[in-house]
DNA sequence: CAATTCCATTGATATTTGTCAATGGATACG
DNA sequence: CGTATCCATTGACAAATATCAATGGAATTG
């Protein structure tokens, strides 16, 4: 077993010292944690975590008129959903002609999904 | 290949009619997005995706005390980030003493994650 | 062309968030 | 006991967010 689970008492510390040192550092670099974050942060709605659900389990591109009517809010809010998932790189987008076709881009989402695992 | 790759061209609806129908639906039931939303947002900060990374990484409790020097931010703020983890229940916390002790309830963390594979 | 369609952007507003200083409550220690 | 310590909560405020209605821009179609 790790000796650390078992609680060692603390003692109240004094004269206004620090009451302990940190015995354990994050284990990611400051960047990875603010890019990681980012990501979860573009999960972080359920519009959004359904709406790239959809998109990863379509596997293909789905054009913005077939998603609008799946969420109870207006083609401008879903707009700004889908601007918030671009702009995390979670998904991508492609014109063509009048429509636009978004895609996952799963490289992002596995970044988090390792540091999950 | 999966025949829905090749985008085909759509017709321009007239009429005020929808341009077209769902091909797609959602695989995750809206309470399940909810819950996952909720724990992805938790995650949506640097601070507190910094946290769950020590708490994970030391498989053990952690006390506030060693946490607060970690980060740049006061006493008060860090312990609202505890607290808002604490609310997607991604972490959950013990009391010893004077002291505050929180680890990572994996389980939730799981849910995510396997969302995400 | 002219009108219409699809989608993004802008503007406006209410809500939520991140942050700190200050306060409070419980506990330990001299 | 009284005081200091650890941590959470409150209050305050600026910044970010979610939302909608309205507008704008590009492209298709008649």
């Amino acid at each position: 077993m790790n000796p650390e689970l078992t609680l060692t008492p603390k003692q109240k510390s004094s004269n206004g010292q620090p009451c302990c040192e940190p015995v354990v550092y994050p284990d990611v670099e400051r960047a990875h944690a603010e890019r990681m974050a980012k990501i979860a942060k573009a999960l972080g709605d359920p519009i959004r975590l359904t709406l790239v659900d959809v998109l990863r389990k379509h596997a293909g591109k789905v054009c913005v008129c077939e998603l609008v009517p799946l969420f109870d809010v207006s083609q401008s809010t879903l707009s700004h959903h889908l601007k918030k998932l671009r702009d995390a790189e979670i998904v991508d987008s492609e014109r063509q002609g009048l429509w636009a076709y978004y895609y996952v881009n799963s490289e992002e989402l596995e970044e988090l999904s390792a540091w999950l695992t």
